[in-house]
DNA sequence: CGGCGTGTTGATCCGGGTCAACTCTTGTGG
DNA sequence: CCACAAGAGTTGACCCGGATCAACACGCCG
């Protein structure tokens, strides 16, 4: 009935999107829309496996609980963002919490159904292979930066790739102060006097949410 | 001609070894060996992607050197190991540098014939997203424990871990602890000192380099 | 207009990095 | 097989980045 919509969904993400219009829409036949209001948790850590999930529109925020209580911020997903894939294939036990932030809409794929989908399809099979060499890739990265830089550093580079990300110098933040701390393992108070010291080195410019990248090579030089 | 010894080489890697004998064949028909010296360089970060490699013996240090110039230790393969899977999607380069850290024998397949290969057999492709989906959850954990927990927490996952993967309580460091400082961020000193630490709060004994494990629990809550 | 969540700023404290001296291993050559 | 050098590990003294605690300044929503 809402296949057209569901295509829709599928074209939101990139190892669909390459696939031919065929398998395509074998995708989207097996998409199944659902809805949650800000606020609802999605999945919890140590819940069975369901689905292959994604982001239509909204935000989710993908987190992890220490044993000590304390929330890691692993990231918050944007339209089109896409997770799922690690826990598929793993003891089928999520491994993180997933966290409407704002009303969202998501796309989801029975685990089963995407298995068989990946047997069949060896080219969207590399295509994940692909996304997900990159995601280690960025975790191996940070892995280094947070371990070799102080926290200053790491907000650079935490700037540096959303400018990138948004490809803009100039752009509003999208994540709260708080949200940020929580990401990079450290504390408002810290980040609030961090971006206060680029300011004044000239490398920034801020007004409430919004930063203005002024010196990305200065920034660079920090992580 | 050493098409023998490459099949024992294709035997020891898991995501290789549950595939039907004529695939593994297939598999080991592509594998060259190589040898590399103590001390050789493999392949540096920004090398354009070569091969998939498997460590069929000795121990080879995965690490990336940060911009001010610290290395960082993301890994020591172990024979069995393999390598080079996360580069060979993402843009052609190595982010990471590898070194023989004692005589190392391995079995390197071509990046193009082993891409075909992965487009053959979707079985090998679900593999090694297997594979790839279990070092993004252990990257993810080890991130929120670096960000949550201090060294000595760090120390006790580490042992955990290790005395998990030789399935031993008791057993001999496979890294010198100037290594496992590098591995885990910190320093030398500092590993030291939380050694001494955990060994009066009667969690392990040390003698030398090895470890046994008395109070695994006790470890557990410190991380 | 009042209240609550977010952000800022200051004061204080502590984990762990750094530097330095020393000891213990390990490996190499005579 | 010993001797000695070079690296690995340990211990102590010191210091600094950033977490914590606390007070205060803004929005924004009801």
């Amino acid at each position: 009935m809402d296949q057209h919509h569901a295509l829709e969904c599928v074209n939101l993400v990139p190892i669909f999107k390459s696939l031919p219009l065929i398998q395509k829409t074998a995708v989207a036949d097996l998409v199944v829309k659902h809805q949650y209001p800000k606020g609802t948790i999605i999945y919890l850590a140590g819940d069975t496996v369901g689905h292959f999930m994604i982001l239509e529109a909204g935000q989710i925020k993908i987190s992890q609980v220490a044993a000590n209580g304390k929330e890691q911020l692993l990231k918050v997903m944007q339209p089109g963002d896409f997770d799922g894939e690690a826990a598929l294939f793993n003891g089928n036990q999520r491994n993180v919490t997933a966290t409407a932030l704002v009303d969202s809409n998501v796309c989801q794929i029975d685990q089963d159904a995407f298995q068989k989908l990946l047997s069949r399809s060896p080219q969207l099979a590399v295509n994940l292979l692909s996304e997900m060499s990159q995601q280690i890739n960025n975790l191996q990265a940070d892995k280094t930066v947070a371990a070799t830089s102080d926290v200053t550093g790491q907000v650079a580079k935490y700037l540096l790739e959303t400018s990138a990300a948004l490809h803009e110098t100039n752009f509003k933040l999208p994540l709260k102060k708080k949200d940020i701390a929580t990401y990079l393992g450290t504390t408002p108070e810290t980040i609030s006097r961090v971006f206060k010291q680029l300011t004044t080195k000239k490398l920034i410019d801020t007004t409430a949410a919004n930063v203005k990248i002024r010196d990305e090579d200065g920034l660079m030089e920090l992580v």
